[in-house]
DNA sequence: GCAAAAGTGTTTTGCTTACACCCATGA
DNA sequence: TCATGGGTGTAAGCAAAACACTTTTGC
């Protein structure tokens, strides 16, 4: 039946890591050293070897670029890129990967990483031509997917250190879906989701003003209520900046 | 630096095709005909061939296996299962493609598929080695993505006729979520949101009762407000029969 | 008129927002 | 005491759930 032969690939899993800085949302990337794409900034990744998960390719990267125990972190597919012009060597699809570190005092440095770095994520670059290859598609796909998920996830934690403040975990909503919150409302609404957070005995003394509770992560996989952004479409949220 | 070389691939797009006939959600699954699992159901599809994008592949196995034209329905990727040893014959990735087809008068009748059928979907079957290779996780991650999606996107929609009613709408919701709802509170609901749905004047008459309203789809890509589902986890939904 | 399906109105309940207000600390 | 960030109380608005009720057809 099936009368033209299937075309050969190698598959790449390319990695979109996403960290909070500063109160702003950064991904790590890195500067190609060789063609295609010499001296373009890209998303870190590498090919999946013979015998190897596509997830296993995904933490022996993240381990190679960042020097990170991916086994710990958050890690998700995002989805695959197979146009066949989409990398000028050949037949390559690229799987992308989620993955979503706290700001650690990282050690961005790794075999192939010397040029690994963080970089805040500019929504007006995104999009046009930024990064080599269709990494801008894979970069917004990914962010729009984080976006989502923080929603009735409890993804947020994941870019928060194991003791939080409630704080803490606003600034990750809000530089991630790039929008001001209100902190009280905020508080309220993340302590009344079962299992999200839970307090510990523990205080963080700020400057000045009142200690924070600090939160470890909870049990939930999925909140209720669920934390919705404020409304998406017609009504604008406040923009932030 | 990357010491082992790539693993030579091929990669098949397998088609979770759904549709709901006789108020219960059907996948069409064809029969294998060869070896590995040869006599087991599984779903459609088929290599991707040298040139051809991801969502061409998928649009081609339709036609071929359904004479649907892919062009006018809804496709969309789901993800990508790529475990060294899930097919036998090699190494081999499958990127599952999700599509939603109103219950057309199929001529299931294409090149590789003569044994094609739709067969309902059962929860209990799901997942205890019912198809063949790892499909039946292809099948029930699809299927979380449309139930997913039925609640902020025009989804549903896209199981019905070209004109419909909000009762065929409903019988699309009850199906895909395995729930009863209340038809005068979904009604309103529906009706509602901005843009889902768009009245006509024409009218269905039902063998008794009041004619129904027939309905188009409306524009929007996103429902506002979202079609939530009877409160996921704690409290339970009324089940289905 | 009766049965059956379509569609509307009304009440209760619960989440969200907006914002006034109190709390705990350093300087 | 003041400034500052942390945290609570409260009332208005909106959407959902429950359900009584009206409408429009075939027989």
């Amino acid at each position: 039946m099936s009368s033209r032969p299937p075309s050969p690939f190698r598959i790449a899993i390319d990695l979109v890591i996403l960290t909070i800085r500063q109160d702003r949302l950064h991904v790590l990337l890195i500067e190609r050293g060789k063609e295609p794409f010499e001296g373009r900034p890209a998303l870190p990744g590498g090919f999946v070897r013979a015998g190897e998960d596509l997830r296993d390719t995904a933490v022996r990267e993240l381990a190679e670029e960042t020097g990170i125990d991916g086994g710990k972190l958050h890690l998700e597919q995002v989805r695959t890129y197979g146009h066949p012009d989409r990398d000028p060597r050949g037949r390559i699809a690229s799987v992308a990967y989620l993955a979503i570190a706290p700001d650690l005092p990282i050690p961005v440095a790794g075999t192939d990483a010397a040029t690994a770095h963080w970089e805040p994520v500019d929504n007006d670059r995104l999009g046009r031509g930024w990064l080599a290859f269709d990494h801008d598609v894979l970069l917004r796909d990914a962010i729009e997917r984080a976006r989502d998920k923080l929603e009735y996830s409890p993804l947020a934690t994941a870019f928060c250190q194991d003791l939080f403040t409630i704080s803490d975990l606003r600034a990750v909503y809000e530089a991630v879906w790039g929008v001001r919150l209100d902190p009280r409302n905020f508080h309220r609404k993340v302590t009344g989701v079962k299992d999200f957070v839970k307090a510990t005995e523990e205080r963080r003394f700020p400057p000045t003003g009142r200690p924070a509770i600090l939160y470890e992560r909870g049990t939930a996989s999925l909140l209720h209520p669920a934390m919705l952004r404020p409304t998406r479409s017609h009504d604008r949220p406040t923009p932030l900046n």
